[in-house]
DNA sequence: TAGATTGTTAATCGATTAACAATC
DNA sequence: TAGATTGTTAATCGATTAACAATC
């Protein structure tokens, strides 16, 4: 409702940061914080901190710093995470099931309320709680209970097909964990997890010319 | 051995991307590209393609496009894919168990050596070949199965612990699933894979207020 | 040769840092 | 009040885009 200026792409993803340590500092009854000081423990200079929080609201006091409560509030409220986002996983391998059995996101409020398949096999199995359904009940599965984010965790040559499916559906965000990427219309979101472009920056990291002098 | 320009992270990253989709063109037995063609496939400008492989070389052919094979060549030689890097898993758990068990990382010459943990009752499982094996021998395995990365899987409250071990141990690198960030001295590289970051950047893209025209 | 596309320099755009007045 | 730290503007730095001569 409010005219936000834009957010940069960079400063949304140091956002996700402090909103860890904020919570860090939270569980250990921190209750109020300085540029500075959670400069120091993000490696991230105070300027920036402050230029990033400036960038979504006016929340600091000047001569004391930031109130955890706050600052946790507001962030939450700008990257939604004030309200549940219902996911599903579509493709209920090792890594669909590893997801499955993580109570991370739940506890987060992101759960996931089912996995889909069409292994027959696999169908009907429950993973943490969490049933295994085929893939033909997609559709009004997604309609019936809210889903906003399907997470894709299926191999290469089925990606763009599960994409199409999940987007017919009317899904609102795709997590892509598979190793292509997708094409989707404009107002589905996507965040991809790419492991193996994450493992290759790695090896360029680790690489010896990189570490000359 | 050449002297390099320094080369920004956001080129390497790129990078990382543009091997992936020579590797598909590759097996299409597609030959030669053009940075127009590559750019319009990866939703990348051609003259931000031509600018990254010119950090790193200088093999177009003018008037013609990159020969593929030697794109390839280059970037992963660029990259550090030339070589094996051997790999370890610390924490059996699921996730571990998940990485452990895709095969994908061995074919581009990133095996999985061995999995560590400190469960008995997970220690002498194997997981797709692959043996659990108690932490203590974590020190002298690294040392004689020329390990270079440590994959770290296991959950907050050891993961410091855990990274000064692999430290402690010679590791070069470190690929970190874990939920919090890790203090490495300089000489060990690190790769973040945090999923908190990643679904609260879903959440802000699929945010109402964002989505504003 | 003519056409196409690179390599590269210059121009623009955006993100980070520095500095400091405002103020708690 | 004095000290501390924010909010914000200006300066710097870096990354992307535009343009075009070089050349295959």
């Amino acid at each position: 409702m409010e005219k936000d200026k834009t957010v940069s792409n960079t400063t949304i993803r140091r956002l996700t940061k402090y909103y860890r340590y904020i919570e860090e500092l939270n569980s250990k009854n921190v209750k109020i914080v300085s540029s500075y000081t959670l400069g120091k423990m993000m490696g991230i200079s105070p300027s920036l901190i402050r230029q990033d929080f400036n960038a979504i609201g006016e929340f600091g006091r000047q001569g004391h710093g930031y109130q955890l409560d706050t600052l946790k509030q507001e962030i939450g409220n700008f990257l939604g995470l004030n309200k549940v986002h219902n996911m599903i996983v579509i493709g209920a391998g090792n890594l669909g099931q590893t997801l499955a059995n993580y109570d991370g996101f739940d506890k987060v409020g992101f759960p996931i309320k089912a996995l889909f398949d069409i292994n027959p096999k696999l169908i009907g199995m429950k993973i943490n709680g969490v049933e295994i359904i085929d893939l033909d009940n997609l559709k009004s599965f997604i309609k019936n209970n809210n889903i906003d984010i399907g997470i894709l965790c299926v191999r290469k040559h089925c990606v763009q097909e599960m994409t199409d499916i999940l987007v017919d559906a009317g899904i609102k965000g795709i997590w892509n964990f598979s190793a292509t990427d997708i094409n989707v219309p404009d107002d589905v979101k996507v965040e991809n997890v790419n492991f193996s472009n994450s493992l290759f920056t790695l090896s360029y990291l680790m690489n010896d010319k990189y570490n000359l002098a």
